[in-house]
DNA sequence: AGTATACATCGCAATATTACGATTAATTTA
DNA sequence: TAAATTAATCGTAATATTGCGATGTATACT
């Protein structure tokens, strides 16, 4: 099939598991360490940073943009991208929530 | 190509994707939910409360597994999983550091 | 021994992802 | 206006993922 059977997790699960997707690229963590790292926006400097083509770095930001994670702003011939403070926070809030669920327990393999 | 291309990332951003790889599916959340929220271990359950194959739910914990976050132990004709403690206090810490390394910037977007 | 139970694995089909060259679109500079 | 710069998109090839039926394997039950 190949296709994800989304209807029978419910909302969270769903959301929880297209973030991760997001993220779960090394180029797309390298992205944003890169952005992250240069404080203010990026552009072209990634294709020469991450030694990928241009196309494909293109690509990776569209992905980050879909998520919510990153925004860009058109600055003349640039764009210039930078991390979307609000859903970063929530994000990690989410996370934390996530690994906080678990407890350990003793009666267990 | 559809191969990514490993060798120009460091240690660190592999290791990260590849675990936010194997969580980034909502079986998979729905799984480590349902051994959490069971605090013992699992095995043929997840088949019923899922809803999916069985042969689908033993990829998706294979996945897990391979990933370093569940171990399952063998108990007769069953296999009691439950959540590497050691691991995901590791993947927890990995995590928070990563959204931690951001810090809201004014001069940009 | 023979059957049942619980999982893992194989093999396959459908679809998604990754990467890139080529092209296009928009803006800036000469 | 022409050329240059920047980045998005298209099309394509290679590979990965998802899901499942069928089959294999090991242990438990009778």
């Amino acid at each position: 099939m190949g296709i994800t059977k989304s209807e029978i997790f419910n909302r969270q699960q769903n959301r929880l598991a297209t973030v991760l997707k997001a993220l779960a690229h090394p180029a797309r963590i390298a992205i944003l360490q890169h952005i992250i790292k240069a404080e203010a926006c990026i552009c072209n400097d990634l294709v020469e940073e991450l030694g990928l083509a241009q196309a494909t770095i293109s690509q990776h930001l569209r992905e980050l943009k879909n998520a919510g994670i990153i925004k860009g702003s058109i600055e003349g011939t640039r764009v210039c991208y930078c991390i979307d403070e609000k859903v970063w926070v929530q994000i990690s809030n989410e996370f934390s929530g996530f690994f906080a669920s678990f407890t350990p327990v003793k009666n267990c393999c």
